[in-house]
DNA sequence: TTTTTGACTTTTCAATCAAATGAGTCAGAA
DNA sequence: TTCTGACTCATTTGATTGAAAAGTCAAAAA
């Protein structure tokens, strides 16, 4: 595939992914895409294996988006609370930006997709324990945290903040944009008492 | 309904409760129950309204039986770390025990079961919130917690251990009791980092 | 040679309906 | 008061099918 053939696929991918947060995936099809771009949907095979294999891509640019973003918040935070807080503030623009697609809200059968996939999100979740890790680290030697085993800590962290985005799933009603802020507010909460304890300001060993 | 025809209710609860948590809620017929008590169909509707009534008194039963549980382990517990974990340990038993039953992993609509049900939820809330509150105010009078808002933290910790409970219904296949044991453990886990930041053997003010 | 498409086949899904199963009723027996 | 046989009604299940979507391919267009 030529250099313009990647720019082709960009543009699918993009218009894949307004009609996926629009609808959810299981709601659009090929048609519509390939509709929306003036091409055929045998175009669509050109670039893509099948359906799945787009689900995979596009699965990929927004986890990729989402992490780039938290790294750049990441970088220009001051603080270990500050730092912790624009992951909160990351995932909740991600969610309302992505809405219906916020991955497997909609009732994607994950193994299906790809076996891929499953590997893309080990990834991320890898990614943003390291990230994490490392925030610790640097608070650990700036005296900020106590010290601690910050990759257990991270993995600990990460799993209670996901498991709670689980509970947006729960609600049966079309997710309403705002309702988003109560579970992130929530989120902040957690993440603003579990730091009092790995603080350092009032411990002496 | 003379005194017998409670402890027949109740024999049936107990026969319901045997399937309910055995093969699951939509699973079982109430012919089943019927034939394991070796009684006729038409009996059971003598008892209990309809089935969606059964179900709500079962539920009642073992979330009280829950309560009680905890209530107690709460009394034996010498500090505010134990009286947390007991609460984790309690759940453990109670998923194991009712398996399928741990309500509404079922596929069971919940407001048709009853309106009610939502309430004894509802009330069950609330009383382990109250429960949780009286430890955290014990803790802090004898100056093993840090003051704070016990109800709000009583409130957020709730929250979190229920969203990690709600992982255990995203598994797709049939729950396997020993895998239960990961789910608690991470809870315990919690549990212990957030008392961390509550403590306040190293807390000035 | 790369990219695109019209015309095609295959798969998947939702609607329909009949049969079966289970929920629920009731008159009357114990 | 407690229980049941014989019923009705409602819901679920499975088979059928028609339509829509996915996916293929030979050949045209660039």
């Amino acid at each position: 595939m030529k250099p313009e053939g990647l720019v082709k696929q960009e543009h699918i991918l993009e218009a894949a992914i307004k009609r996926f947060s629009h609808f959810g995936i299981s709601k659009t099809t090929l048609t519509e895409i390939a509709e929306d771009l003036a091409i055929s949907k045998p175009s669509l095979f050109y670039y893509f294996t099948d359906k799945n294999g787009l689900i995979a891509e596009v699965a990929k640019k927004i986890i990729n988006e989402f992490l780039e973003k938290f790294e750049n918040k990441l970088q220009s935070s001051s603080s270990v609370e500050a730092g912790l807080l624009s992951l909160v503030e990351v995932k909740r623009n991600h969610f309302k930006k992505y809405f219906l697609l916020a991955i497997q809200a909609d009732g994607v059968d994950q193994l299906k997709v790809s076996n891929n996939l499953s590997e893309v999100y080990g990834e991320a979740r890898k990614k943003t324990i390291s990230l994490m890790s490392c925030l610790f680290k640097k608070g650990i030697e700036q005296g900020e945290l106590k010290p601690m085993e910050v990759e257990r800590t991270s993995v600990l962290i990460i799993d209670v903040l996901s498991s709670l985005d689980g509970c947006m799933k729960d609600k049966r009603f079309i997710p309403n944009i705002n309702d988003f802020d109560a579970f992130f507010n929530k989120q902040e909460e957690v993440l603003k008492m579990l730091l009092n304890g790995l603080k350092s300001n009032t411990w002496k060993n």
